[in-house]
RNA sequence: CGCGGGGUAGAGCAGUCCGGUAGCUCGUCGGGCUCAUAACCCGGAGGUCGAGGGUUCAAAUCCCUCCCCCGCAA
C-alpha cells in the first residue's frame, strides 16, 4: 500500500514514525515550506521533514497542496491512501480524489469536540478533564469527515498543554496503526459526527496569554497550563511581560484590587489579587529570564509588592 | 548578517560602566534556643566568576574569538 505522508510540527512526528517502524511503504512526505524563524532568521527544517530525510523518505514542501504544483506531486506519487496529521494545511477535493483509499487524519482532540487547529490548548483551556484522539476520513471541512477510531485519555490535574500534546500524538500514532489495519482488513468503522454535539475553536494568538485579573484565579491557572509552551499566559510588568508557566489559586484572605501584587518573597510566594480570591503564580519567567521557581526568584530580584499588574 | 538581555557556590541574584581581599537572599552541614516550627541566634563547608586568547604589576571587571541560555520578532 503505497503511502503518502502530511504532517508538520512535533506532534506529527510519532504518527509517521510509527508508519515506518510497522513497515509501511511510505512514498513521500508532504510539509510546510521551510521558513526563516527563531532567533537569526534561521531556516529549520520542521520536525516531519527532519524526521523523513532520516528515514529516506522523499521530502515534497510546496507552498499550497491545493495549487497545481502541489497537486501534480501528489499524483506523481499515486499514493493509495494519505495520512495526515497536524500538516497545516486544508485539501482540495482535487487532493482528496487522488488517492484510492482516501485520505485518514489524526486529530487531538474527542471529535466532534475541539474542532480546529488548537485542540489540545482548548481542551486544557475549557476545563476538559478527558480528551482523548480521533482518526477520522478527512474531508473537505475542518475536521468534519466521519471519524474511524477514538482513544481517550484523562488529563492530568497540572498537565501543561505541552506535556499532553506529548502524550497525545503517541496515543494519535497507535489509534493511526489500528486504524490503517482496520482499513486494510476491510472492516473499517465509519460514523459521521453529530454536529449538534460539535465546537471549533481558533488558532491561539500571543494576545490570548494576557492575564485579565478581574477574571477568577482557577479560570487563569488553566490559562497557564493550557498555553504552556506556546504563546504563554502573561502579565506586564513595567520593564516587560512576566510570563506565567504554573499558578494555583490561593486559599488565604488577600485584599486588593484586581492585578495587584498582594505578597511576593521566598516565604509566602508570589500572589497576585484577581476577581474572586488570589492567584499564586509558581512557575514564572521573567524578562530575559528563563523560567523558574517563583520563589526562587524572588531570592535574587524582588517584585514590589502593592504594584499593579494589567494583564 | 533581524533587534535585544544573560552565563558569578546546590538555587536565585549583586558586583562589570570607573581593573585592586568573591558578596547577598536561600539551601546545606554543625551547634544553640524553644512544648514546638518552614521561626530565631551562633558557626562552618561550598567558586577554574561559560571556554580560549590578549592587554596589565594586577582581570569577574578592559579587548578579540568561540560555546550555551533567554525575551522580542517571525
Amino acid at each position: 500500500m503505497r503511502i503518502v505522508f502530511m504532517g508538520t510540527p512535533e506532534f506529527a512526528v510519532p504518527s509517521l514514525r510509527a508508519l515506518l517502524d510497522a513497515g509501511y511503504e511510505v512514498v513521500g512526505a508532504f510539509t510546510q515550506p521551510d521558513r526563516p524563524a527563531g532567533r537569526g532568521k534561521k531556516v529549520i527544517a520542521c520536525p516531519v521533514k527532519r524526521l523523513a530525510e532520516a528515514r529516506g523518505v522523499p521530502v515534497f514542501q510546496p507552498e499550497r497542496i491545493k495549487r497545481a504544483d502541489g497537486l501534480e506531486m501528489l499524483k506523481a506519487l499515486s499514493p493509495d491512501l494519505c495520512v495526515t496529521a497536524a500538516f497545516g494545511q486544508l485539501l482540495s477535493k482535487e487532493n482528496l480524489a487522488v488517492p484510492k483509499l482516501g485520505t485518514v487524519n489524526v486529530h487531538a482532540s474527542l471529535l466532534p469536540r475541539h474542532r480546529g487547529a488548537a485542540p489540545i490548548n482548548w481542551a486544557i483551556l475549557l476545563g476538559d478533564r478527558v480528551t482523548g484522539v480521533t482518526t477520522m476520513f478527512t474531508d473537505e471541512g475542518l475536521d468534519t469527515g466521519d471519524m474511524i477510531l477514538k482513544a481517550e485519555t484523562e488529563i492530568g490535574a497540572q498537565e501543561s498543554a505541552g506535556e499532553l500534546t506529548q502524550r497525545l500524538s503517541a496515543l494519535g500514532a497507535r489509534v493511526l496503526i489500528d486504524t490503517l489495519r482496520a482499513i486494510e482488513a476491510g472492516n473499517c468503522p465509519r460514523e459521521r459526527q453529530d454536529a449538534s454535539l460539535a465546537s471549533y475553536e481558533p488558532l491561539l494568538t500571543k494576545e490570548m496569554g494576557r492575564m485579565d485579573f478581574h477574571k477568577p484565579p482557577e479560570e487563569l491557572a488553566l490559562k497557564a497550563r493550557a498555553l504552556d509552551p506556546w504563546p504563554g499566559a502573561f502579565a506586564m510588568l513595567p520593564e516587560g511581560p512576566l510570563k506565567v508557566w504554573r499558578a494555583k489559586a490561593t486559599e488565604g484572605d488577600w485584599r486588593g484590587v484586581p492585578g495587584q501584587v498582594v505578597a511576593a518573597d521566598a516565604k509566602r510566594g508570589l500572589i497576585v489579587m484577581c476577581g474572586q480570591g488570589a492567584l499564586e503564580l509558581t512557575e514564572i519567567q521573567a524578562p530575559n529570564a528563563k523560567r523558574m521557581d517563583a520563589r526562587a526568584y524572588l531570592r535574587g530580584k524582588a517584585i514590589q509588592e502593592g504594584l499593579v499588574l494589567n494583564g
